[in-house]
DNA sequence: AGGCTCTATGGAACCGGTTCCAAAGTTCCA
DNA sequence: TGGAACTTTGGAACCGGTTCCATAGAGCCT
């Protein structure tokens, strides 16, 4: 069926093109009658018009890009959940950009950073380098980073560093003097994730404030998997002197933590207190004790800020920090006198 | 900046805009001398191409629209996961359309029926009535279905009455003969899953088979949550003749089953058996026995056969049934004696 | 050297909208 | 009734690509 276009609904009405602009924008510059002829016109051609060429004309793409890394993964699938919510309801689709290696994160930064590809980003988690900031801000695209952080882009990230720091006086609090810290990868990790620094430097400060001296060996890095995580936990628990409590940088490697107590026969939290952080939707059903994020909020209000952005264009880059709280479940406890 | 165009390259490098339109279409018509000038304009230019102007001078929108019905549901995530590994590598970015309510439905199916819209579409879980179904096919839009069916479009599904059948089929050969179904709601359900159905159908016939006479009390139907689910659980566990085995129509309300028993004092699988459905990540991690089904895999399969369609648009539709298996855990036991 | 093919190239026309400018039509007042 | 001021309208030009056609040029043969 070939399309038909602007021009045939003029012919048809016995107007010009311009007016059949006119009257699908709602400017009020046509008399009434004429707008009348034009809808008639439209209706009777079935005529809708193509996004594609209004979108040539008009520069504006009605859409927003979203990047995130391993989308799939819980905490992102909460955030989207929240930055749909807000989406859904605005006149903006939404494409989803899927990065799983750096090589794809440049290309889609090099790719997007066109000024006629989308009308905004949100970019999850990757923080960009100064280059690719400026790529975006020269090319007047509008950009929301959550969780990442760059001093001219908006962004809304949370207090890592002292969300970190609460889940090991959490620990300490308890009596336990034993902390092991169970992380991603802090520094051959391709991101380069800030937040795995912040907690860890978190981490730290509570152990030195409760003269509590870091003990290399307690601290573990590893990929960001349930798997790895287990691994890693077994190692810990294995240890001549084992941790009484390990504080996981996720709820997914606790969840791991939890397993390879289990099958070690370890009793959590008797024996061991494990703490994770994120507290994605799946957590209160294994009673972990764990750092909530917000996460669903911070999808939302990166949408909501992004909005803003592209409104109003020559506004202040924004900077939202949301809380930590500390959800106290069932697998931390006091220690145990030894 | 303004934007760089193909006849800022043409002027640049001294040819026309045809050649330059041919070197990026790596058409062979160019000489290599010319080929070598032309890129060198672009370099030196930083031009990129404009993916709108493309489109529509192409007629073509290098996009795929996936329709899903809430997105953040652990089964979408993970056929998400497998469409995206897809679509990843292929030329195609694919815009996400979630669907909370059946206007918002309808007002996608027909919004996207405009064949210079998008290039394909991939619907998940929503049966499209004939006339939708005719809508895509007159404009001549590439559909495959995954998880519903239509007689005039692609599809992949599974079996679902026989993965009902098979859990039903499991508890039975466990000695259990009080054996409750958990399931999403059948009629009242605003987009008409047809799963909901079949796996009710392969539950009646397992129980037929084996002479149990269907216990209406013992099919609960609820919102497909984990809260909802829960309810449900404690109402069958509390029933004067409470059920020995509960088959849950996804794993996320089986674990609101496990939830339920947990604070009833119920114990699993000794006191009750639970099998779910679905087989997420976090299943095995509960070691809950369940039916998988290779949610990864009609996500990719998916994929492929729209690429397919696409490329091959006159292709007869393809229906595609992926198996299910039974994989036990330790959520299921033999039924006691009583 | 002349003529024939074949290859490479330039550039106008096109995709389907929007926008801007000039011009026609209307209103209103002196 | 003439004309200033305002409203409405038509349509060319434009957005930035692709494609097709005509033509220039290269290569080959006699």
């Amino acid at each position: 069926m070939a399309s038909i276009t602007i021009r045939d609904v003029a012919k048809k009405a016995g107007v010009g093109v311009g007016t059949v602009s006119r009257v699908l924008n709602r400017n009020p510059a046509v008399r009434e009658t004429t707008r009348l002829k034009v809808l008639a016109a439209i209706e009777e051609l079935e005529f809708t018009p193509s996004p594609i060429a209004r979108r040539l004309s008009l520069g504006k793409t009605m859409t927003v890009a979203v990047i995130a890394p391993f989308f799939v993964r819980a905490s992102y699938v909460e955030r989207f959940r929240g930055l749909d919510k807000v989406l859904a309801e605005s006149e903006y689709d939404f494409v989803l950009y899927n990065v799983e290696t750096t090589a794809r994160r440049d290309h889609y930064f090099r790719e997007l950073a066109r000024n006629d590809r989308v009308d905004g980003l949100l970019i999850m988690s990757l923080a960009p380098t100064d280059h690719t900031a400026d790529s975006f801000i020269n090319a007047g695209i509008p950009t929301v980073l959550v969780d990442a952080t760059h001093p001219r882009l908006s962004h809304i990230i949370i207090d890592d560093f002292a969300g970190g720091y609460k889940a090991t006086k959490h620990l300490i609090d308890l009596g336990h003097r034993k902390i092991a810290y169970l992380s991603d990868h802090m520094h051959e990790n391709p991101f380069n994730f800030q937040p795995v620094i912040d907690r860890y430097n978190g981490y730290r400060k509570a152990l030195a404030e409760a003269d509590i001296p870091f003990h290399p060996e307690y601290h573990r890095q590893g990929e960001l998997s349930r798997r790895a995580a287990k691994k890693l936990a077994r190692d810990l628990l294995t240890l001549p002197d084992p941790p009484t409590a390990i504080f996981a940088y996720s709820d997914t490697q606790a969840f791991g933590v939890l397993r390879a107590a289990e099958e070690l026969g370890i009793a959590v939290p008797d024996d061991v207190s494990v703490i994770g952080y994120d507290d994605i939707e799946i957590t209160e059903y294994l009673h972990l004790t764990t750092i909530r994020q917000e996460l669903f909020q911070s999808g939302q209000r990166g949408a909501k800020l992004l909005l803003e952005e592209i409104n109003n264009p020559a506004a202040q880059p924004q900077k939202i920090i949301l809380p930590t709280e500390l959800i106290q479940r069932r697998t931390t406890a006091k220690a145990k006198y030894s």
